[in-house]
DNA sequence: TCAATATTTGCACGTTTGTGCAAATATGCT
DNA sequence: AGCATATTTGCACAAACGTGCAAATATTGA
């Protein structure tokens, strides 16, 4: 068996892929990006160059005021958004490295997992047949 | 009402890196994967090295076997899993490549964007802060 | 054709979730 | 303090969702 010591885009990496993967496979991220909405939300965000207040984006967006506060509050607790106080207005920005390293690292575990799973000197064995 | 004239929040001509990004967030991935039973099944699947029926993934997870059969076309549907029948089951294979693609696709979208959207030559600009 | 096994689907039920409205809270300004 | 602006929160409600059970469908074998 190999050592894995290349670079990859998660910082600490355990031995066992099927072990980091699973702390990685968490339904919250997915959740939060789950809704048509709050995925607008995001899109303003990473497409502002400038923060965004909740009035900001929900100009954007077809519905409530109250209802764009609380994706944001949600994507917030799912750490993909941060928020800061600025005089009675809150500045929303998207946290862009936050999401890509999530993105990526995922990416990165299930790649591992398979190759410790999947023997790699893969015989003619075809476990999965293409898409339909 | 402040109107910002001098440096638009949002850029209202999205560039080609808007406009991918925009084509990539869409809420189906997302919200295949934002339940923790369906979460469950897609690791049973990516863990296994070879195809999984539906009552060896429903043995795994303490669902009903109906309820695993409607996750497995739920994931299906999303394109993170395929389905073959071989007599009368049916066998389920993770697309970890198609899943690893999305996810990665989506980091460099991301990346495009925040790189076309905001300047890369950056001014002392601060727009977002770290996380509290 | 009939029986057995594997999977899917129709139905009902309880829970979660997105939404708008109105009230409450937070902050700044005079 | 009082008022205006910005955001959050309590409440209600409809729609979507996950789940189990039972019936239906698909496929193989006798």
């Amino acid at each position: 068996m190999e050592e894995r010591s290349s670079t990859p885009s998660v910082p600490h990496t355990p031995s066992d892929g099927a072990a980091s993967l699973q702390l990685l496979l968490r339904p919250e991220l997915f959740k939060a990006l789950g809704d048509s909405t709050r995925l607008q939300v995001l899109m303003r965000l990473i497409t502002a160059s400038t923060p965004q207040t909740v009035s900001d984006v929900a100009d954007c967006c077809g519905v409530h005021l109250s209802g764009v506060s609380r994706h944001l509050a949600a994507l917030k607790a799912a750490g993909v958004v941060t928020a800061q106080r600025r005089g009675r207005e809150v500045l929303y920005c998207a946290d862009c490295a936050a999401i890509t390293q999530a993105l990526r690292g995922l990416a990165d575990a299930i790649d591992r997992c398979r190759a410790s799973c999947c023997p790699p000197g893969g015989e003619g064995e075809t476990p999965c047949p293409p898409n339909p």
